[in-house]
RNA sequence: GCCUCAGUAGCUCAGUUGGUUAGAGCGGCGGACUGUUAAUCCGUAGGUCGAAGGUUCGAGCCCUUCCUGAGGCGCCA
């Protein structure tokens, strides 16, 4: 049976004078005599006092950078000014030592390439392990907003049958034998023959599912694994990624935006209280960061300032239609700044979603009612039968962080739509059948868990707040 | 998928108009010191210059192709 104390608990409230037993990693030896240890609990870390003559000199040599160790000793009043208490070590067992000569991380900053490369020791620095401290309180906070609000965790298929969601590229799901599968008349692959009988994929949105949970019990929401197999190189996109998906009966698109904007601002304030200390040292690494760029290319505000900002202020909500005659009056448009043109009918691009969030509203906006011709068949008609109840939530730096719409209720609209959009009606019709008995006005949205994680920490690449990314050409891990 | 940039020691980088034996800091290793805070000081080892071709008397440097990474765009969450 091993026994220790936590170093983050203790450390709130000392026990000055008393023999502690505390484990962890060694983050810095200095001098041969001061330890620093982690043991991830939080950001804190413990001042180890090791007097030479105390301890054998084996005991001393293993001691190193990331070795990891139990110490037990008196907790006192630190004699040195970067700690208030120490342990004075009585007793050093050393669980496991380092080969510094083969180690790759090192005592010192190093690129987020670099721990890319080496994630199954980047948990160990404190950036990574107060990103993914953070990500848990995120996901912590899902949970725990939406069952205090009387929503239901439905949990729906990884592997999906629906060829008909219309979300981008799927990984396709077989056991078939790659070099030599069974094959039709017509000389194509025949997936009857496959495991489930037909063709299989790993799901792109569970949102299809949500809908059926929704129209029996009220309020429901996902949060699960997703999968897109698009070749996407940015800074925001995983092939693998989480994402949260609230479908709620009875409410319409005004509903809809209420919640997500709530659920967002809890989703911040819950780190904003009980994850301080953590996103104080994110805010002093990116400023540390930034500090030899050019103003201009520096974030505007602090990282906790810009979160405390975000939960305090309404978000913005303007129309499609008057997102596109806010940028024509632009000055960037005027001087012909944008690459991509903007008139009614043209999705916007992400120059013009920076410009309406970060130049112009200089805060979290929500675009709703876009034309329905670059929308999902889904979405609500609107009685101007031009545009769809659809919004869009733009945050700085991370562009869109939720999409969600009304969905469309009324059967006769809806097969209009999918024939419009060339949806195979035989491949959803459960789908339709939700519309055809006992169907009413339903709403929902996706929120993309990371992007929630990046701007939360602000860390500018979404492969650093997933502890094993998965991306075009990387799956290692 | 498109565009730009990059790949030199374990890490981060320098390497001049192509020219002798490819450098620095950090880290490692050996030693000293022991109230340190990225500890300090002395010494020392470490490189198929991403890969394959080509040009040249001579290539880390120029050319071609490929691979990998970063950033931007598109697609989206």
């Amino acid at each position: 049976m091993i026994h220790r104390r936590e170093i983050r608990p203790l450390l709130q409230h000392p026990p000055t004078g008393e023999t502690v037993t505390v484990m962890g990693w060694v983050r810095a030896w200095r001098g041969n005599r001061f330890m620093v240890l982690g043991d991830g609990s939080g950001p804190e870390t413990l001042q180890i006092v090791v007097n030479g003559e105390d301890f054998d000199e084996d005991t001393i040599r293993a001691i190193g950078f990331h070795a990891c160790v139990g110490v037990t000793g008196e907790l006192v009043a630190s004699q040195g000014s970067g700690q208030s208490v120490e342990v004075i070590a009585k007793e050093i067992t050393v669980f496991g030592g380092t080969d510094l000569s083969t180690y790759p991380l090192q005592a010192k900053s190093q690129t987020m390439e670099f721990l890319r490369d080496n994630a199954q020791f980047r948990m160990r620095t404190n950036t990574m392990a107060a990103v993914f401290r953070l990500r848990h309180a995120l996901a912590f906070a899902v949970n725990k907003y939406f069952n205090d609000r009387n929503f239901y965790y439905l949990h729906t298929p990884i592997i999906t049958g629906n060829d008909a969601e219309g979300a981008g590229e799927m990984f396709r799901v077989t056991t078939l034998d790659p070099h030599d599968p069974p094959r039709t008349e017509e000389g194509t692959v025949d997936y009857g023959q496959d495991f489930f009988g037909k063709g299989t994929h790993l799901t792109v949105s569970g949102q299809l599912q949500a809908e059926i949970g929704a129209l029996a019990m009220g309020k429901v929401y996902t949060f699960g694994p997703t999968f897109r197999a698009e070749n996407s190189h940015t800074t925001r996109h995983l092939s693998e990624f989480w994402m949260i998906e609230p479908e709620i009966a009875f409410a319409d698109i005004d509903n809809d935006m209420d919640l997500a904007e709530d659920f967002l601002k809890y989703l911040i304030n819950h780190c904003l209280d009980n994850y301080r200390a953590d996103l104080e040292f994110l805010d002093e690494r990116i400023q540390q960061s930034e500090k030899n760029l050019k103003a201009d290319l520096r974030r505007p505000m602090g990282l906790i300032e810009m979160l405390e900002f975000t939960v305090k202020d309404d978000f913005a909500r303007i129309t499609y239609t008057e997102a596109i005659d806010l940028i024509q009056r632009s000055k960037p448009y005027k001087k012909k700044k944008f690459e991509f043109p903007v008139e009614w009918g043209t999705d916007l691009q992400a120059e013009h979603e920076r410009w309406l969030v970060e130049k112009h509203f200089k805060k979290p906006v929500i675009v709703r009612d876009y034309p329905k011709d670059f929308k999902a068949f889904y979405m609500r008609l609107n009685d101007d039968n031009k545009t769809v109840a659809a919004m869009d939530i733009l945050f700085p730096f991370i562009g869109e962080m939720v999409g969600g719409s009304q969905r469309e209720e009324r059967e006769d609209v809806l097969r209009q739509r999918m024939q419009e959009m060339d949806v195979h009606e035989d491949a959803l019709a459960w789908y339709l059948q939700l519309r055809t008995f006992g169907g009413c006005p339903h709403a929902g949205f996706g929120l993309g868990f990371e992007r929630m994680v990046m701007f939360v920490t602000g860390m500018g690449n979404i492969r650093d707040v997933i502890p094993f990314p998965r991306a075009p050409k990387s799956a290692d891990f």
